[in-house]
RNA sequence: GCGCAAUUGGUGAAGGGGUUAACACGGCGGAUUGUGGUUCCGUUAUGCAAGGGUUCGAAUCCCUUAUUGCGCC
């Protein structure tokens, strides 16, 4: 079956819902962790399984390039292949489009770039992307579009904006597999009338969920909150919304506020490599010298397989001899962190206080308590 | 005991009269938003074994002492 999304109760835009796919029934607003290359770095399934983790990510560029969508698909799929028994979303590589800026050459036709392994030439296009996502078999596959870098001149802005919609439907037109949900991305820049028209010409093509991407690649808070504003509201009550690399605790209850459903960032695992750690006093960096004896959990009150077994001293150890371990264990604890407020997020919403917790959590994020 | 050589930060070291002591590692701090596990940025010796001398100017030249290494009794 495709994807079904049900809205259950909006308490000023803040919508809570349920999303049926081909895994299980999952509540949103929700956090989905980014496992690129058919893993979440550093952990198993089980773990994230442990954390209520539901959809995750994996990127068709990545997975094109190394091992093939062939093998994937030889293996039984995605799902098989990595053995993650939950919705997979797969990123349609239009990101690569703006994170490869240096190595590409944008047409009409699709994209070339360099392989970031071997300098290779490769051609992606939008119906390859989708071709390649039909065959990893993930639950939810993206447009390939083009993310656009910000600042962008507005002429700049309008024509790329323009040929993401027409790539959008010559994706839809060759998509074919009855399992999976197709999502539309907004683009559109920094401007209003363009994300408007991004908006308007997506829902025209009709897809499964619509997402708003080309923000977080630089601009400063309140623009990346325009951007979503001057956007959502011509999107559909009856389609999830994902707002496409967006992971910073704030931004996660500023994204539900202007009425988002699903987020994915790699933040919380790049975080945890590099010895950082969400608190809900604000971000610590476990190598600092003044945890090197402390033998408290990272959270006291936290309900993650980290914070129930191990320190902070211990930790500040592993990640400073760079011991894998340590980014396991930051991961598991920044991963579960914004699974927990997602949690605690969806049951303000249905307590009708979404807006007080919003506000009570974000000072306590800022201010340190 | 005599001769020769060496001594520069937490570490490995460059510099053999010219002003701010290179570089690397380590340390400390920061960054990170549709992945960077190997990334990026900042900072880290008011001082060159100690003392004295020559010179406008000394880590650099000279003397004394200390320590270390090598060789010879």
């Amino acid at each position: 079956m495709k994807l079904k999304y049900e809205l259950i109760k909006n308490d000023q835009s803040a919508r809570l819902g349920k999303l049926k796919t081909n895994y299980g029934v999952y509540e949103t607003p929700m956090f989905m962790p980014v496992g690129t290359l058919a893993n979440v770095k550093t952990l198993t399934p089980e773990e994230l399984y442990e954390m209520n983790s539901a959809i995750i990510l994996a990127n068709t560029y990545h997975l094109w390039l190394r091992p093939g969508e062939d093998i994937v698909a030889k293996a039984g799929g995605l799902h098989k292949f990595m053995n993650y028994n939950g919705p997979i979303l797969t990123d349609s590589g239009g990101f690569q489009v703006f994170s490869l800026a240096r190595k590409k050459d944008i047409i009409e036709e699709g994209v070339f770039f360099k392989s970031h392994i071997d300098g290779k030439k490769l051609f992606l296009t939008p119906e390859l992307s989708i071709q390649i996502q039909n065959k990893l078999d993930s639950d939810i596959a993206m447009s390939f579009d083009e993310c656009i870098p910000y600042p962008a001149s507005y002429e700049y802005a309008k024509e790329s904006t323009e040929r993401t919609i027409r790539w959008a439907k010559r994706g839809k037109d060759v998509h074919n597999n009855s399992n999976q949900a197709l999502f539309g991305i907004i683009q559109g820049g920094e401007y209003e009338d363009l994300r408007k028209y991004s908006a308007l010409e997506t829902v025209k093509i009709d897809f499964d969920g619509y997402a708003i991407g080309g923000t977080s690649v630089g601009e400063d808070k309140q623009t990346m909150y325009k951007m979503i504003d001057y956007a959502i509201k011509y999107l559909p009550n009856d389609k999830p919304r994902y707002l496409m690399g967006v992971g910073e605790p704030i931004d996660l209850l500023e994204g539900v506020a202007r009425g988002i459903d699903m987020f994915d960032c790699v933040l919380p695992t790049r975080l945890a490599r590099h010895g950082n750690a969400f608190t809900r006093n604000g971000r610590i960096n476990l190598k600092n010298l003044k945890y090197k004896e402390d033998f408290n959990p990272i959270e006291n009150n936290c309900d993650c397989y980290t914070c129930k077994n191990y320190t902070k001293s211990y930790i500040r150890h592993l990640i400073t001899c760079d011991e894998m371990l340590g980014g396991r264990l930051l991961s598991i604890h920044n991963i579960r962190f914004l699974i927990k407020e997602m949690e605690e997020i969806r049951e303000a919403i249905k307590n009708g206080n979404f807006k007080e917790f919003k506000e009570q959590f974000i000072s306590k994020y800022k201010n340190g308590d």
